[in-house]
DNA sequence: CAATTTGAAACATATGAAGTTACATGAAAC
DNA sequence: GTTTCATGTAACTTCATATGTTTCAAATTG
């Protein structure tokens, strides 16, 4: 199963953002995370759409941070995607007639939500700007290793 | 993402081995899953290789459990199934040289990582006995329900 | 008007789970 | 011992879907 790795794009493109004066374009993006700039526009939409960037077209134009880092958490940053499905694995059968499946379900369905109520809880407790945070840390901590 | 079904499936099919008097070929198996027969074999035989299920060939054949049922968890299934990825949402590159990348995949696999040891011990807490327990309470249920 | 940049549709590629076909191997029945 | 039944396994197909690509319209700025 190939992995949705919007949500580790979103934040890299994010803090990028963050610490870059002034839009940056879809391309300057994509050469960051490695991808189209179309991919970018795409994924960065669904950003707009919740609120949280802001784009403008024509010269001069690109993305910018609509909001105030402390507040976006990641899980609104998951919320903006869409809420894709969290688990690769699942139940074969959501709603079957087979009492032993029922059961079976049941159990499995009973586990995967605690681990994703713990996830998503995990998830509100870190903002933008906690990544801010770890960032500068590890690059002040990359120049005094430069030395 | 095409979710992993596997776990559910042995589930189901083990619980139908344990209500069931001899062994099950791959075919009966099969059609309780609704699916193939070399579907089955190709699942079932993770299994046999972690010694959890024993197959015959020749007439009068199929699987049968060759574990007892209360000391096998779910867990125990998920790594004879080879410990499949748990999670459908990963970072874009594990290995970034990228100080912005390295700091959100730091916060995002500790948040996974909670989630899946959450998950693991919530299934090492479930034996395939318990599944049996529950499967006999709705089946008790459903009977009186039918008067 | 020309250049730049997003918005969006349409199509291509890659990956992996699940399904299918085919046949060899082994065990029991007769 | 031959027939029948069943697993073991390889090879191939199908399907879903995340990601990548091409293309062009629309909007904005110089």
């Amino acid at each position: 199963m190939k992995r949705d790795s919007r949500l580790s794009s979103v934040l890299h493109a994010l803090l990028h953002m963050a610490e870059h004066d002034g839009p940056m374009t879809s391309e300057a993006l994509g050469l960051c995370l490695g991808t189209n700039p179309v991919v970018v526009r795409r994924t960065m939409g669904l950003l707009r759409e919740a609120g949280l960037v802001a784009a403008a077209r024509g010269h001069a134009g690109g993305w910018r941070i609509s909001a105030d880092l402390t507040t976006v958490s990641l899980r609104q940053l998951h919320e903006a995607l869409g809420e894709p499905a969290i688990f690769a694995i699942g139940n074969r059968n959501e709603t079957p007639d087979c009492l032993v499946e029922q059961a079976v379900n049941a159990a499995l369905d009973h586990a995967f939500e605690e681990a994703e109520a713990l996830l998503l809880e995990r998830f509100a407790a870190v903002s933008l700007a906690d990544l801010a945070v770890d960032f500068a840390r590890r690059h002040a901590a990359w120049r005094a290793a430069q030395e």
